[in-house]
RNA sequence: GGUCCUUUGGCCGAGUGGCUAGGCACAGCUCUGCAAAAGCUUCUACAGCGGUUCGAAUCCGCUAGGGACCUCCA
């Protein structure tokens, strides 16, 4: 079966054809480290983690390139964090290399956290200003681009009169051209749509190079074309990032590339959808984000309580990521609770036992379980539709559970089938989806521990004694264990 | 103002013209020392108006609401 995804440069689905057969290149804009990620940020990375997963799953070799932005259009930030830090003590000031380290590695934390892949290769725009300096001289040759007061800006208006400027956006350059806006650095361009390749520095600028132009900083858009070309070729497979970078980002990204290595840059480009709060793009602009920090822990007025990385991991593959996902603390309870009752069905099926002697097999029910589990290919080939995948999982829960209650009878379902069930499910639970146990106790000596406290508890059951029972039961519910009295006079708990 | 998207039951959220998506919540029942969990059942919606069609949440038009992008933005 062949993988389609949704081209925003076509606008339609398409096959996935890898340019070179059974490799897969794939570039997705990484996270400006100025600033500690928030929810919103978390979905193209784990949207583009399934995707990772699931061309790995399909046979590819992928080389997934994923940058950090940590120079150019940062000057603002920079200061906002020489502000907090420097307020007081002017000698306290964050060097800058200093506020990148520190939310790089707190990236690179939240990214552990919703159990993503690392990509292949993590470049950063500072470590690649030699690249980013040749394409603008490349450009520059090439007559797109000209060089104003020690700033390098493309020109637009020449491109489009060749090229197909605005496609990727749905955008029009007349229209471009008419907006009265008044930005930095305007009276130096030729044109309203042209954008900076490269940007001379004022002296109170922090981070500047050296270049044929003086010293500067490069255009925020030249670090993405300079490294994809440098790690994937000028022609690769998928780009992917959110549909805010589409215009400008993109946009540029395509004529830069386009221009300097002769040929349009990227196969499929790919665009997640917002995370929205209240119907409102979470975003700085807006100020109404929470930062993953904030989900993780509960402190937030808008959080009943701390959310875990694969509540929200789960949270967001409910949703198709070309639609806009509407947060609330009600929907992450909702998929908190759901997420649970799913590995909980997961735990069960790998403890289930097949039994080969199948006599009473329901040939009805046995089937159903085996179309659905068909399916959960057919829906991730389909632009990776991860909720119906989600959806046929939670059909087949009430099957699990009805089996280890036993209100159907182990013997329901076909050997084969139950051995599937337990495949399936660790593949496109774990592997695909990228979803971890959420109980995360399996240090030995506490689950020792666990057993004997539940034993004793078993015990004064079974004599009888509710009092010593319940009372163990209340205070280890207190500390966030919960006891469960199965129906075969067991127990178990969970976290 | 321009371009585009969206509007689904109490909430979230799939939906590619025809058969109940799914989750959460609520209610009832079963199981159970109690509780929790689980199972079963109930609740069956597609912004409004008009059109196309044998048949529309799904296609077309209009109206209304919401939103995104046009500037940094995942």
């Amino acid at each position: 079966m062949a993988l389609s995804i949704y081209n925003s440069y076509t606008k339609k689905k398409e096959e996935f054809i890898p340019i070179t057969p059974g490799y897969a290149g794939m570039y997705v804009c990484g996270p400006t480290v100025s600033g500690e990620s928030h929810l919103g940020h978390a979905r193209p990375y784990v949207t583009f983690d399934v995707l990772y997963r699931y061309l790995t799953y399909k046979g590819y070799k992928v080389r997934y390139v994923r940058n950090i932005t940590d120079a150019g259009h940062f000057e603002e930030e920079g200061r906002e964090a020489e502000d907090k830090v420097g307020k007081k003590a002017k000698l306290e000031k964050l060097e800058p290399m200093e506020l990148v380290q520190k939310y790089t590695n707190l990236f690179h934390w939240a990214m552990k956290q919703f159990n993503c892949i690392e990509p292949s290769i993590e470049p950063t725009a500072t470590g690649h200003i030699v690249e980013q300096q040749e394409m603008i001289k490349k450009i520059i040759e090439e007559g797109y681009a000209y060089e104003v007061n020690g700033s390098v800006y493309f020109d637009v208006e020449k491109y489009a009169s060749k090229y197909d400027y605005g496609k990727l956006s749905g955008r029009i350059l007349d229209d471009l051209l008419e907006t009265t806006r008044q930005l930095e650095g305007q009276d130096e361009k030729r044109n309203k749509a042209d954008f900076a390749l490269w940007k001379a520095a004022t002296p109170e600028h922090i981070m500047q190079w050296q270049s044929p132009w003086g010293m500067g900083f490069p255009g925020w858009h030249i670090e993405c074309s300079a490294m994809a070309t440098k790690y994937l070729g000028p022609y690769f497979d998928i780009h992917g990032g959110g549909m805010d970078l589409q215009f400008p980002h993109h946009e540029s990204e395509i004529a830069q590339s386009t221009i300097c290595n002769h040929e349009a840059p990227v196969k499929y480009w790919m665009h997640n959808n917002m995370i929205t709060i209240n119907g409102r793009k979470m975003g700085k602009s807006y100020n109404n984000f929470i930062t993953l920090t904030e989900m993780f822990s509960g402190r937030n007025d808008l959080l009943s309580k701390g959310f875990s990385p694969m509540t929200i991991r789960f949270f967001i593959l409910q949703s198709h990521y070309r639609s806009t996902l509407d947060f609330s603390n009600e929907a992450l309870l909702a998929s908190e609770k759901a997420f649970l009752r799913l590995w909980d069905a997961y735990r069960i099926i790998q403890s289930l036992k097949t039994d080969e002697n199948s006599i009473s097999v329901d040939e009805e029910l046995d089937n159903k379980v085996n179309n659905l589990m068909d399916e959960f290919e057919i829906f991730m080939d389909d632009d990776l539709a991860t909720p119906k995948v989600i959806a046929n999982m939670f059909e087949i829960v009430p099957v699990i559970n009805s089996i280890k209650d036993k209100q159907i009878a182990s013997g329901s379902l076909k050997a084969e089938t139950i051995s599937r069930l337990q495949l399936m499910f660790r593949l496109y639970l774990e592997d695909i989806l990228g979803l971890q146990d959420p109980f995360k106790a399996d240090n030995k000596k506490f689950s020792e521990l666990m057993d004997l406290v539940i034993e004793l508890r078993s015990r004064a059951k079974s004599d009888k004694d509710y009092v010593t029972s319940d009372k163990i039961r209340e205070h280890l519910n207190k500390i966030g264990i919960v006891v469960k009295d199965e129906k075969d006079g067991t127990a178990s708990w969970t976290i």
